[in-house]
DNA sequence: ATGATAACCGAACGCCTGTTCTGTGTCAAG
DNA sequence: CTTGACACAGAACAGGCGTTCGGTTATCAT
Protein backbone atom coordinates (compact mmCIF):
# COMPACT_ATOMS: atom_id res chain seq x y z
CA UNK A 1 0.00 0.00 0.00
CA UNK A 2 1.41 3.24 -0.87
CA UNK A 3 2.48 5.79 1.75
CA UNK A 4 -0.48 8.24 2.35
CA UNK A 5 0.50 11.64 1.22
CA UNK A 6 -1.06 14.90 2.93
CA UNK A 7 -1.06 18.52 1.21
CA UNK A 8 -2.59 21.14 2.49
CA UNK A 9 -3.81 22.75 -0.40
CA UNK A 10 -3.94 22.64 -4.20
CA UNK A 11 -3.39 19.70 -6.80
CA UNK A 12 -1.08 16.86 -5.47
CA UNK A 13 0.82 14.69 -7.18
CA UNK A 14 -2.19 12.51 -7.54
CA UNK A 15 -4.77 14.68 -9.15
CA UNK A 16 -2.63 15.62 -11.46
CA UNK A 17 -1.99 11.55 -12.68
CA UNK A 18 -5.38 11.34 -13.21
CA UNK A 19 -5.85 14.52 -15.22
CA UNK A 20 -2.86 13.40 -17.08
CA UNK A 21 -4.64 9.79 -17.44
CA UNK A 22 -8.18 10.98 -18.41
CA UNK A 23 -6.27 13.52 -20.80
CA UNK A 24 -4.54 11.13 -23.09
CA UNK A 25 -7.36 8.40 -22.47
CA UNK A 26 -10.12 10.89 -23.68
CA UNK A 27 -7.41 11.71 -26.80
CA UNK A 28 -7.25 8.29 -27.32
CA UNK A 29 -10.56 6.56 -27.18
CA UNK A 30 -12.65 9.63 -27.81
CA UNK A 31 -14.26 8.89 -24.48
CA UNK A 32 -13.78 9.07 -20.85
CA UNK A 33 -11.99 6.40 -18.89
CA UNK A 34 -14.70 4.46 -16.26
CA UNK A 35 -13.25 4.86 -12.54
CA UNK A 36 -12.37 1.71 -12.16
CA UNK A 37 -10.05 1.99 -15.31
CA UNK A 38 -8.65 5.31 -13.63
CA UNK A 39 -7.84 3.37 -10.43
CA UNK A 40 -5.92 0.61 -12.36
CA UNK A 41 -3.55 2.73 -14.38
CA UNK A 42 -2.89 5.52 -11.35
CA UNK A 43 -2.49 2.45 -8.76
CA UNK A 44 -5.43 3.10 -7.10
CA UNK A 45 -7.44 -0.05 -5.60
CA UNK A 46 -10.23 1.73 -4.82
CA UNK A 47 -13.01 2.50 -6.47
CA UNK A 48 -14.11 4.87 -3.80
CA UNK A 49 -11.06 6.83 -3.73
CA UNK A 50 -10.93 7.50 -7.65
CA UNK A 51 -14.67 8.65 -6.93
CA UNK A 52 -12.78 10.80 -4.08
CA UNK A 53 -10.33 12.48 -6.06
CA UNK A 54 -12.55 13.19 -8.96
CA UNK A 55 -14.51 14.98 -6.64
CA UNK A 56 -11.78 17.14 -5.87
CA UNK A 57 -10.88 17.51 -9.28
CA UNK A 58 -14.21 18.70 -9.75
CA UNK A 59 -14.67 21.29 -6.72
CA UNK A 60 -11.04 22.64 -8.11
CA UNK A 61 -12.83 23.03 -11.25
CA UNK A 62 -10.65 20.73 -13.63
CA UNK A 63 -13.62 18.52 -14.92
CA UNK A 64 -17.08 18.47 -14.65
CA UNK A 65 -19.03 15.50 -13.88
CA UNK A 66 -22.15 14.43 -15.42
CA UNK A 67 -23.74 12.23 -12.44
CA UNK A 68 -24.60 8.48 -11.82
CA UNK A 69 -24.40 7.99 -15.39
CA UNK A 70 -21.23 5.56 -16.99
CA UNK A 71 -18.10 7.42 -17.97
CA UNK A 72 -19.81 10.64 -17.25
CA UNK A 73 -16.98 12.78 -16.91
CA UNK A 74 -15.04 15.40 -18.61
CA UNK A 75 -11.98 18.09 -18.51
CA UNK A 76 -12.22 21.55 -18.26
CA UNK A 77 -9.51 23.94 -19.30
CA UNK A 78 -9.35 27.67 -18.27
CA UNK A 79 -10.83 28.11 -21.64
CA UNK A 80 -11.47 25.18 -24.02
CA UNK A 81 -10.02 24.94 -27.22
CA UNK A 82 -12.14 25.78 -29.90
CA UNK A 83 -13.47 23.58 -32.95
CA UNK A 84 -10.69 23.23 -35.85
CA UNK A 85 -11.56 22.93 -39.55
CA UNK A 86 -10.17 21.00 -41.82
CA UNK A 87 -9.83 22.52 -45.61
CA UNK A 88 -9.18 21.05 -48.92
CA UNK A 89 -5.75 21.98 -50.10
CA UNK A 90 -6.75 21.98 -54.10
CA UNK A 91 -3.80 23.30 -55.48
CA UNK A 92 -1.38 26.15 -55.77
CA UNK A 93 -2.12 29.50 -57.25
CA UNK A 94 0.16 31.32 -59.53
CA UNK A 95 0.04 34.32 -61.43
CA UNK A 96 0.05 33.55 -65.03
CA UNK A 97 -2.30 30.60 -64.21
CA UNK A 98 -5.95 30.33 -64.10
CA UNK A 99 -6.86 29.46 -60.35
CA UNK A 100 -7.53 25.75 -59.72
CA UNK A 101 -11.48 25.58 -58.13
CA UNK A 102 -12.08 22.57 -56.70
CA UNK A 103 -15.83 20.88 -58.39
CA UNK A 104 -18.00 21.01 -55.46
CA UNK A 105 -18.09 17.33 -54.99
CA UNK A 106 -14.26 17.66 -54.15
CA UNK A 107 -13.46 15.93 -51.08
CA UNK A 108 -10.26 15.38 -50.20
CA UNK A 109 -9.23 15.20 -46.60
CA UNK A 110 -6.26 13.21 -46.17
CA UNK A 111 -3.57 15.07 -44.18
CA UNK A 112 -1.58 15.97 -47.12
CA UNK A 113 -4.51 17.33 -49.21
CA UNK A 114 -5.84 19.76 -46.27
CA UNK A 115 -5.00 22.04 -43.79
CA UNK A 116 -6.40 22.18 -40.15
CA UNK A 117 -7.13 25.97 -39.49
CA UNK A 118 -8.77 27.30 -35.86
CA UNK A 119 -12.13 27.97 -36.03
CA UNK A 120 -11.85 31.14 -33.94
CA UNK A 121 -9.41 32.48 -36.58
CA UNK A 122 -12.08 32.32 -39.26
CA UNK A 123 -14.28 35.59 -39.93
CA UNK A 124 -17.33 35.05 -38.56
CA UNK A 125 -18.92 34.83 -41.30
CA UNK A 126 -17.00 32.18 -43.08
CA UNK A 127 -17.67 29.57 -40.16
CA UNK A 128 -18.83 27.06 -42.54
CA UNK A 129 -18.44 25.10 -45.50
CA UNK A 130 -16.61 25.33 -49.54
CA UNK A 131 -13.61 26.70 -48.23
CA UNK A 132 -10.90 25.88 -50.18
CA UNK A 133 -7.17 26.50 -49.87
CA UNK A 134 -4.28 26.99 -52.53
CA UNK A 135 -0.51 27.49 -52.26
CA UNK A 136 1.09 30.38 -53.33
CA UNK A 137 4.05 29.26 -55.90
CA UNK A 138 6.00 32.14 -57.56
CA UNK A 139 7.05 35.91 -56.17
CA UNK A 140 4.77 37.67 -58.31
CA UNK A 141 2.19 38.26 -56.05
CA UNK A 142 3.95 40.92 -53.75
CA UNK A 143 1.49 43.21 -54.45
CA UNK A 144 -1.22 41.66 -52.51
CA UNK A 145 1.72 41.20 -50.04
CA UNK A 146 1.71 37.41 -50.24
CA UNK A 147 4.55 35.42 -50.61
CA UNK A 148 5.84 32.38 -52.10
CA UNK A 149 4.87 29.41 -50.04
CA UNK A 150 2.38 31.18 -48.75
CA UNK A 151 -1.29 29.32 -47.78
CA UNK A 152 -4.00 31.43 -48.52
CA UNK A 153 -7.68 29.81 -48.03
CA UNK A 154 -10.80 31.26 -50.48
CA UNK A 155 -14.01 30.91 -50.45
CA UNK A 156 -15.73 29.84 -54.03
CA UNK A 157 -17.37 32.76 -55.62
CA UNK A 158 -18.20 34.54 -58.91
CA UNK A 159 -19.28 37.87 -57.42
CA UNK A 160 -18.20 39.83 -54.47
CA UNK A 161 -18.93 43.21 -52.92
CA UNK A 162 -17.07 46.29 -53.05
CA UNK A 163 -13.75 45.98 -50.52
CA UNK A 164 -13.19 42.13 -50.53
CA UNK A 165 -10.55 40.91 -51.57
CA UNK A 166 -10.93 38.18 -54.23
CA UNK A 167 -9.09 35.56 -56.52
CA UNK A 168 -9.86 37.01 -60.25
CA UNK A 169 -8.75 35.25 -63.27
CA UNK A 170 -7.91 38.16 -66.34
CA UNK A 171 -8.03 36.66 -69.37
CA UNK A 172 -7.01 38.88 -71.36
CA UNK A 173 -4.23 39.71 -69.78
CA UNK A 174 -3.50 36.02 -68.89
CA UNK A 175 -3.26 37.09 -65.29
CA UNK A 176 -4.24 35.98 -61.70
CA UNK A 177 -4.12 38.46 -58.79
CA UNK A 178 -5.11 38.84 -55.40
CA UNK A 179 -7.04 42.61 -54.56
CA UNK A 180 -10.18 44.15 -53.16
CA UNK A 181 -12.56 44.57 -55.66
CA UNK A 182 -14.27 47.70 -56.02
CA UNK A 183 -16.96 48.29 -58.82
CA UNK A 184 -17.22 51.62 -60.56
CA UNK A 185 -18.82 53.71 -62.57
CA UNK A 186 -17.37 52.56 -65.46
CA UNK A 187 -15.73 49.36 -64.37
CA UNK A 188 -13.62 47.75 -61.92
CA UNK A 189 -10.87 48.71 -59.85
CA UNK A 190 -8.82 46.05 -58.21
CA UNK A 191 -7.26 47.64 -55.49
CA UNK A 192 -3.51 46.18 -54.09
CA UNK A 193 -3.07 45.12 -50.31
CA UNK A 194 0.43 46.57 -50.54
CA UNK A 195 -0.37 50.72 -50.31
CA UNK A 196 2.32 51.61 -52.08
CA UNK A 197 1.09 50.04 -55.38
CA UNK A 198 -1.34 50.84 -58.11
CA UNK A 199 -4.60 49.66 -58.58
CA UNK A 200 -5.56 47.83 -61.95
CA UNK A 201 -8.54 49.56 -63.75
CA UNK A 202 -10.51 47.42 -65.95
CA UNK A 203 -12.97 48.24 -68.20
CA UNK A 204 -16.68 46.79 -68.28
CA UNK A 205 -16.07 45.27 -71.44
CA UNK A 206 -12.43 43.44 -70.18
CA UNK A 207 -12.83 39.70 -68.38
CA UNK A 208 -12.87 39.48 -65.15
CA UNK A 209 -13.70 36.39 -63.52
CA UNK A 210 -14.01 36.51 -59.67
CA UNK A 211 -13.50 32.67 -58.80
CA UNK A 212 -13.51 33.15 -54.65
CA UNK A 213 -12.97 35.53 -51.65
CA UNK A 214 -9.86 35.64 -49.74
CA UNK A 215 -10.62 34.52 -46.40
CA UNK A 216 -7.47 34.22 -44.75
CA UNK A 217 -3.34 33.99 -45.52
CA UNK A 218 -1.09 31.69 -42.98
CA UNK A 219 2.43 31.93 -43.89
CA UNK A 220 4.29 28.87 -42.07
CA UNK A 221 8.22 30.54 -41.93
CA UNK A 222 11.04 28.67 -42.97
CA UNK A 223 14.82 29.05 -43.06
CA UNK A 224 16.15 31.39 -45.91
CA UNK A 225 17.69 29.46 -48.51
CA UNK B 1 -44.49 2.85 -35.02
CA UNK B 2 -42.86 4.23 -37.95
CA UNK B 3 -42.98 2.65 -41.33
CA UNK B 4 -40.06 0.33 -42.18
CA UNK B 5 -37.93 1.56 -44.25
CA UNK B 6 -35.95 -0.53 -47.57
CA UNK B 7 -32.80 0.67 -48.59
CA UNK B 8 -30.35 -1.33 -50.60
CA UNK B 9 -27.35 0.59 -50.23
CA UNK B 10 -25.99 3.84 -48.74
CA UNK B 11 -26.50 5.58 -45.44
CA UNK B 12 -29.93 5.86 -44.99
CA UNK B 13 -32.08 8.77 -43.11
CA UNK B 14 -32.35 7.25 -39.64
CA UNK B 15 -28.31 6.17 -40.61
CA UNK B 16 -28.05 10.02 -40.71
CA UNK B 17 -29.63 10.88 -38.03
CA UNK B 18 -28.23 8.95 -35.57
CA UNK B 19 -24.55 9.98 -36.64
CA UNK B 20 -25.87 13.43 -36.32
CA UNK B 21 -26.96 12.78 -32.70
CA UNK B 22 -23.77 10.97 -32.06
CA UNK B 23 -21.88 14.32 -33.08
CA UNK B 24 -24.08 16.71 -31.38
CA UNK B 25 -24.07 14.49 -27.99
CA UNK B 26 -20.34 14.32 -28.13
CA UNK B 27 -19.87 18.17 -28.67
CA UNK B 28 -21.76 19.05 -26.09
CA UNK B 29 -20.69 16.14 -23.85
CA UNK B 30 -17.24 15.10 -24.64
CA UNK B 31 -18.27 12.06 -24.01
CA UNK B 32 -20.14 9.89 -26.45
CA UNK B 33 -24.00 8.76 -25.69
CA UNK B 34 -25.08 5.27 -24.76
CA UNK B 35 -27.28 3.16 -26.90
CA UNK B 36 -30.34 4.17 -24.97
CA UNK B 37 -29.57 7.55 -25.59
CA UNK B 38 -29.48 7.09 -29.24
CA UNK B 39 -32.44 5.30 -29.13
CA UNK B 40 -34.31 8.12 -26.95
CA UNK B 41 -33.18 10.66 -29.63
CA UNK B 42 -34.01 8.81 -32.69
CA UNK B 43 -37.41 7.94 -31.91
CA UNK B 44 -36.15 3.93 -31.52
CA UNK B 45 -38.03 2.07 -28.64
CA UNK B 46 -35.32 -1.21 -28.80
CA UNK B 47 -32.01 -1.09 -27.87
CA UNK B 48 -30.83 -3.50 -30.38
CA UNK B 49 -32.27 -1.85 -33.17
CA UNK B 50 -29.55 0.75 -32.41
CA UNK B 51 -27.16 -2.19 -31.71
CA UNK B 52 -28.19 -3.21 -35.11
CA UNK B 53 -27.12 0.54 -37.05
CA UNK B 54 -24.40 1.04 -35.07
CA UNK B 55 -23.12 -2.23 -36.20
CA UNK B 56 -24.05 -0.76 -39.55
CA UNK B 57 -22.46 2.19 -39.25
CA UNK B 58 -18.95 0.45 -37.76
CA UNK B 59 -19.24 -1.74 -41.19
CA UNK B 60 -19.44 1.48 -43.13
CA UNK B 61 -16.82 2.99 -41.54
CA UNK B 62 -18.44 6.09 -40.02
CA UNK B 63 -17.93 4.85 -35.93
CA UNK B 64 -15.48 3.01 -34.26
CA UNK B 65 -16.85 0.58 -31.59
CA UNK B 66 -15.02 -0.32 -27.81
CA UNK B 67 -17.26 -3.39 -27.66
CA UNK B 68 -18.77 -4.49 -24.07
CA UNK B 69 -18.22 -1.04 -22.65
CA UNK B 70 -20.40 1.63 -21.97
CA UNK B 71 -20.34 4.31 -24.57
CA UNK B 72 -17.83 2.47 -26.33
CA UNK B 73 -18.35 4.44 -29.69
CA UNK B 74 -16.41 7.31 -31.13
CA UNK B 75 -17.13 8.83 -34.70
CA UNK B 76 -14.31 8.29 -37.53
CA UNK B 77 -13.32 11.28 -40.04
CA UNK B 78 -11.34 10.68 -42.54
CA UNK B 79 -8.63 12.22 -40.89
CA UNK B 80 -9.19 12.73 -37.63
CA UNK B 81 -8.65 16.20 -36.61
CA UNK B 82 -5.11 17.33 -34.54
CA UNK B 83 -4.17 19.18 -31.64
CA UNK B 84 -4.30 22.77 -31.57
CA UNK B 85 -2.51 25.14 -29.26
CA UNK B 86 -3.04 28.26 -27.54
CA UNK B 87 -0.53 31.02 -28.07
CA UNK B 88 -0.74 33.88 -25.46
CA UNK B 89 -1.34 37.48 -27.50
CA UNK B 90 1.10 39.45 -26.07
CA UNK B 91 0.38 43.34 -27.87
CA UNK B 92 1.93 44.51 -30.42
CA UNK B 93 4.47 45.21 -32.83
CA UNK B 94 5.39 48.40 -34.58
CA UNK B 95 8.46 49.73 -36.69
CA UNK B 96 9.39 52.42 -34.49
CA UNK B 97 8.87 50.76 -30.94
CA UNK B 98 10.43 48.26 -28.92
CA UNK B 99 8.69 45.04 -29.10
CA UNK B 100 7.09 43.33 -26.30
CA UNK B 101 8.40 40.72 -25.01
CA UNK B 102 6.06 38.89 -22.62
CA UNK B 103 7.88 38.20 -19.34
CA UNK B 104 8.41 33.95 -18.72
CA UNK B 105 5.94 34.22 -16.51
CA UNK B 106 3.83 35.22 -19.04
CA UNK B 107 0.21 33.16 -18.49
CA UNK B 108 -2.98 34.86 -19.53
CA UNK B 109 -4.48 32.53 -21.69
CA UNK B 110 -8.24 33.81 -21.76
CA UNK B 111 -9.64 33.90 -25.47
CA UNK B 112 -9.25 37.36 -25.75
CA UNK B 113 -5.50 37.57 -25.27
CA UNK B 114 -4.59 34.68 -26.48
CA UNK B 115 -4.83 32.95 -30.38
CA UNK B 116 -5.61 29.25 -31.28
CA UNK B 117 -3.31 27.61 -33.86
CA UNK B 118 -3.70 24.61 -35.32
CA UNK B 119 -0.67 22.58 -34.17
CA UNK B 120 0.25 20.72 -37.57
CA UNK B 121 0.90 24.17 -39.17
CA UNK B 122 3.55 24.52 -36.56
CA UNK B 123 7.49 24.01 -37.85
CA UNK B 124 8.21 20.28 -36.67
CA UNK B 125 10.98 22.38 -34.70
CA UNK B 126 8.64 25.10 -32.52
CA UNK B 127 5.84 22.94 -31.64
CA UNK B 128 6.26 23.27 -28.13
CA UNK B 129 6.53 26.05 -25.60
CA UNK B 130 7.31 29.70 -25.07
CA UNK B 131 5.69 30.56 -28.61
CA UNK B 132 3.99 34.46 -27.99
CA UNK B 133 1.95 36.55 -31.00
CA UNK B 134 2.15 40.24 -31.35
CA UNK B 135 -0.15 41.95 -33.75
CA UNK B 136 0.69 44.23 -36.46
CA UNK B 137 0.35 48.10 -36.30
CA UNK B 138 0.70 50.04 -38.94
CA UNK B 139 1.71 49.53 -42.81
CA UNK B 140 5.85 49.68 -41.79
CA UNK B 141 6.62 46.21 -42.28
CA UNK B 142 5.96 46.14 -46.14
CA UNK B 143 9.50 44.83 -46.65
CA UNK B 144 8.65 41.80 -44.25
CA UNK B 145 5.26 41.64 -46.42
CA UNK B 146 3.96 41.82 -43.47
CA UNK B 147 0.97 44.07 -43.00
CA UNK B 148 -0.84 46.31 -40.75
CA UNK B 149 -3.05 43.82 -38.39
CA UNK B 150 -1.53 40.28 -39.42
CA UNK B 151 -0.17 38.51 -36.70
CA UNK B 152 2.96 37.07 -35.97
CA UNK B 153 3.99 34.26 -34.00
CA UNK B 154 7.27 34.52 -32.29
CA UNK B 155 9.42 32.53 -30.45
CA UNK B 156 11.82 34.44 -27.99
CA UNK B 157 15.26 34.35 -29.09
CA UNK B 158 18.23 36.21 -28.09
CA UNK B 159 20.83 34.47 -30.90
CA UNK B 160 19.30 33.56 -34.50
CA UNK B 161 21.28 31.11 -37.05
CA UNK B 162 21.54 32.33 -40.92
CA UNK B 163 18.95 32.49 -42.46
CA UNK B 164 16.44 32.55 -39.77
CA UNK B 165 13.34 35.51 -39.80
CA UNK B 166 14.04 37.62 -36.90
CA UNK B 167 12.25 40.15 -35.07
CA UNK B 168 15.07 43.01 -34.28
CA UNK B 169 14.89 46.03 -32.01
CA UNK B 170 17.75 48.40 -33.79
CA UNK B 171 18.12 51.36 -31.25
CA UNK B 172 20.44 53.21 -32.69
CA UNK B 173 17.57 53.71 -35.68
CA UNK B 174 14.60 53.12 -33.34
CA UNK B 175 12.94 50.52 -35.63
CA UNK B 176 12.07 47.44 -35.10
CA UNK B 177 11.97 45.23 -38.00
CA UNK B 178 11.40 41.64 -39.05
CA UNK B 179 13.86 40.08 -41.47
CA UNK B 180 16.07 37.12 -42.61
CA UNK B 181 19.22 37.31 -40.38
CA UNK B 182 22.89 36.68 -42.05
CA UNK B 183 25.98 36.81 -39.83
CA UNK B 184 28.77 38.11 -42.26
CA UNK B 185 32.53 38.96 -41.86
CA UNK B 186 32.46 42.29 -40.66
CA UNK B 187 28.65 42.70 -39.15
CA UNK B 188 25.36 41.33 -40.06
CA UNK B 189 22.60 41.36 -42.97
CA UNK B 190 19.17 41.68 -42.66
CA UNK B 191 17.52 40.50 -45.89
CA UNK B 192 13.87 41.77 -46.12
CA UNK B 193 11.27 38.71 -47.16
CA UNK B 194 10.20 40.92 -50.30
CA UNK B 195 13.08 40.10 -52.74
CA UNK B 196 12.46 43.78 -54.09
CA UNK B 197 13.87 45.30 -51.31
CA UNK B 198 17.17 45.78 -50.22
CA UNK B 199 18.91 44.77 -47.07
CA UNK B 200 19.94 46.20 -43.96
CA UNK B 201 24.04 45.90 -43.49
CA UNK B 202 25.09 46.36 -40.03
CA UNK B 203 28.81 46.67 -38.85
CA UNK B 204 29.61 44.69 -35.87
CA UNK B 205 29.85 47.59 -33.56
CA UNK B 206 25.90 48.67 -34.14
CA UNK B 207 23.04 48.08 -31.64
CA UNK B 208 21.36 44.77 -32.53
CA UNK B 209 18.80 42.73 -30.53
CA UNK B 210 17.45 39.93 -31.40
CA UNK B 211 14.29 39.12 -29.61
CA UNK B 212 12.70 36.33 -30.97
CA UNK B 213 12.45 34.34 -34.30
CA UNK B 214 9.35 34.78 -36.43
CA UNK B 215 7.50 31.13 -36.63
CA UNK B 216 4.19 31.84 -38.40
CA UNK B 217 1.98 34.85 -39.70
CA UNK B 218 -1.59 35.00 -40.00
CA UNK B 219 -3.82 37.36 -41.90
CA UNK B 220 -7.31 37.27 -41.60
CA UNK B 221 -8.51 38.98 -44.57
CA UNK B 222 -11.23 41.11 -43.47
CA UNK B 223 -12.94 44.00 -45.80
CA UNK B 224 -11.50 46.94 -47.36
CA UNK B 225 -12.22 49.83 -45.27
C1' DA C 1 -48.84 -15.28 -54.18
C1' DT C 2 -44.48 -16.80 -52.06
C1' DG C 3 -40.05 -16.79 -50.07
C1' DA C 4 -36.01 -14.34 -48.76
C1' DT C 5 -34.20 -10.59 -46.54
C1' DA C 6 -33.88 -6.33 -44.15
C1' DA C 7 -35.85 -3.59 -40.60
C1' DC C 8 -37.71 -3.48 -36.33
C1' DC C 9 -39.41 -5.14 -31.63
C1' DG C 10 -39.24 -6.47 -26.57
C1' DA C 11 -37.46 -9.31 -22.99
C1' DA C 12 -33.90 -11.12 -20.63
C1' DC C 13 -29.46 -11.44 -19.11
C1' DG C 14 -24.77 -10.55 -17.57
C1' DC C 15 -21.46 -7.30 -16.96
C1' DC C 16 -19.98 -2.61 -16.38
C1' DT C 17 -20.19 1.28 -13.61
C1' DG C 18 -20.93 4.82 -10.06
C1' DT C 19 -22.13 5.50 -5.40
C1' DT C 20 -22.47 4.75 -0.57
C1' DC C 21 -20.97 3.14 3.68
C1' DT C 22 -17.93 1.60 7.16
C1' DG C 23 -13.58 1.21 8.56
C1' DT C 24 -8.33 2.02 9.08
C1' DG C 25 -4.20 4.82 8.84
C1' DT C 26 -1.82 9.23 8.94
C1' DC C 27 -1.07 13.84 10.16
C1' DA C 28 -1.33 18.18 12.61
C1' DA C 29 -2.83 20.87 16.34
C1' DG C 30 -3.97 21.46 21.01
C1' DC D 1 -2.28 11.64 24.39
C1' DT D 2 -6.67 13.03 22.12
C1' DT D 3 -9.26 14.77 18.44
C1' DG D 4 -10.58 16.07 13.98
C1' DA D 5 -9.55 16.16 9.25
C1' DC D 6 -7.81 13.98 5.37
C1' DA D 7 -6.34 9.96 2.65
C1' DC D 8 -7.17 5.41 1.58
C1' DA D 9 -9.34 0.64 1.54
C1' DG D 10 -12.90 -2.92 0.46
C1' DA D 11 -17.56 -4.57 0.21
C1' DA D 12 -21.95 -4.15 -1.25
C1' DC D 13 -25.49 -2.49 -3.89
C1' DA D 14 -28.43 -0.46 -7.44
C1' DG D 15 -28.71 0.98 -11.71
C1' DG D 16 -26.60 1.89 -16.25
C1' DC D 17 -25.44 -0.41 -20.22
C1' DG D 18 -24.39 -3.56 -24.16
C1' DT D 19 -25.54 -7.87 -26.13
C1' DT D 20 -28.20 -11.79 -27.47
C1' DC D 21 -32.21 -14.12 -28.80
C1' DG D 22 -36.56 -15.16 -30.69
C1' DG D 23 -40.00 -13.06 -32.88
C1' DT D 24 -42.89 -9.79 -36.04
C1' DT D 25 -43.42 -6.66 -39.85
C1' DA D 26 -42.44 -4.68 -44.18
C1' DT D 27 -40.15 -4.70 -48.55
C1' DC D 28 -38.56 -6.66 -52.66
C1' DA D 29 -37.84 -9.94 -56.36
C1' DT D 30 -39.56 -13.73 -58.75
Amino acid sequence: MMMMVRKSKGLGERHQRILDFIASYQREHKHPPSIREIGEHCDISSTSVVNYYLDQLEKSGHIERDRKISRGMRLTGNTPLGDMLRVPLAGVIQAGEPIPIPSTDFNTFTAEDSIEVAMSLMPTREKGKDLFALKVQGESMIDAMINDGDIVILKPAQEARNGDMVAVWLSDRNETTLKYYFKEKDGYRLQPANPTMKPIMLKKTEALEIKGKVVMVIRKVDRYN
